[in-house]
DNA sequence: GCAAAAGTGTTCATACTACACCCATGC
DNA sequence: GCATGGGTGTAGTATGAACACTTTTGC
């Protein structure tokens, strides 16, 4: 869904009800979202071909438009379920933020509302009837621009042409993705219901970038309260198939607040983008 | 500016240019903004008494529409203006999130985006054309819900009744402000341009609702990177008139990531409600 | 002198880092 | 056996919490 399906439309393109026309501007609302798995000990974000003009042929985050009988959270898991055929399951999706730059959209004035979600892992999308392509991107072949000002245009070769401000948009989402492994339970929404700790540690240095210490993050997960629960079932190998069988976990909560954190060294900071909305 | 007044509109409510009428509904949108100071020991939130319906005579906070040619910053900036008279000085804000639930508003479809900012002491406000009143309410002061989905309705007298969904708006917001002081340099924000390290100190207690040790207090701000800088002049007493005078701060910059953060104690996390986007 | 707030130092327990070492599996 | 990843322990250091003490002001 990349802006060109219609979405099931009940009422016309008037201004809403309760007004008259006339009193105040409207605006075309979207839903963009950023969805993310990590696979291959990398973080992928979820992009898809425009078919048609404005931007043909560039990539873009799958979205659509918000219809007027469901909240902006209903019309993100709506196109979720449209883009992965995911049935509103334990997935997490959160609001990233607004952007409404009257340029952004060469056809109008049109306010996106951005979601992140988050996937253990994926099988490959379907292109859509509007979409020419869509593919899993690893975050470090894409060209986003550092939110603090620093490097954009890091010369890659292969990197795909992004449609609208929707650089701007991956940026934040990556960087969101980073800051909420610190102090939240998220990295869990990466796994499958059942992981091993290994797995666990895999989501973080995926997405930070690093390498962190086995017998550390190992302690660091046990004694943190709320984040892990071992699973009463037996073993099972994982990671290719070598090592010995791994204690399996599931997750605790929903999504949690972690006390205390675990806090990247601040090498990673500089690699993805730091500061941020969290 | 309370959703009621009329925005400098130049174009009348009909689609927005590019699209045909009738090919996607359309929304009015709105800017929202949580106003919050520090002010006797208390975190405040700034709040305006709604002149006509819906909820009239209901508390709200401040905003009004977003124009065609303006990005959601801009309006944001427009409306914290309108309402405190405030040049775009160095103050912070930032958006909160969106809020799009059609039945939000009972005269239709309205999606707003909400920010949060942050002002050192101000002059009390005055009321708009549109408002009956406007103050600043001690956050405590407020019912609002709590996050994880605590104990609403706390049974206090003489809190406001809060319009539209902005008893919800109003608890992110106070989420966010506590969040955000633990890993960024935003308490300075509540601060005047140059403060004593015992007035940053009352910031992130009163917001927090704790008290912190005084000399921990001072080791960390000083041994922590980009929050603060000594001021070149003398000296001056502040809290009262009481006391050694004490030697002036001033921020370092705009809004920073802290390394190592300011932790909360867990106490302080359940008081005020812990979890949040950031 | 006394109260109040600023500024400095010290102690102690805890948490984090960086390793070293053994275990269980597939090939 | 060997490579690979899982699981446990430990010494040294850094960090943070609690608290004692001194200094400078107003009254």
């Amino acid at each position: 869904m990349s802006h060109d399906r219609t979405p099931a439309a009940q009422s016309p393109a008037q201004a809403p009800a309760g007004y008259d026309a006339g009193e105040y501007p409207v605006f075309f609302v979207t839903v963009d979202t950023a969805i993310f798995t990590v696979r291959d000990g990398a973080l992928k974000l979820l992009l898809v071909q425009r078919q048609d003009d404005p931007y043909a042929g560039c990539w873009a985050l799958p979205g659509g438009f918000k219809n007027p009988d469901e909240t902006l959270d209903e019309a993100a898991w709506r196109e979720l379920a449209e883009e992965t055929g995911v049935t509103t399951s334990g997935w997490h999706l959160e609001q990233l933020g607004s952007f409404g730059d009257p340029r952004r959209d060469p056809r109008g004035n049109i306010v996106t509302v951005a979601y992140v979600a988050f996937a253990p892992d994926l099988p490959d999308p379907v292109a859509g009837s509007d979409a020419r392509d869509a593919r899993f991107w690893d975050v470090d072949d894409l060209d986003l621009p550092s939110l603090q000002g620093g490097n954009h245009d890091r010369g890659l070769e292969d990197a795909p042409e992004l449609a609208f401000d929707h650089t701007v948009i991956a940026a934040r989402a990556v960087d969101r993705v980073a800051a909420k492994l610190e102090y939240t339970t998220l990295a869990t929404a990466f796994c499958r219901p059942q992981f091993t700790l290994g797995e666990l540690q895999h989501v973080y240095e995926a997405v930070w970038g690093v390498r962190l210490d086995r017998s550390n993050f190992r302690r660091w997960v046990q004694q943190t309260t709320g984040l892990v629960r071992p699973a009463d079932t037996d073993t099972r190998r994982t990671s290719g198939g070598r090592g010995r069988p791994a204690a399996l976990f599931e997750a605790r909560s929903e999504l949690g607040t972690l006390y205390p954190p675990l806090l990247r060294p601040d090498d990673a900071r500089a690699l993805r983008p730091a500061k941020e909305t969290r």
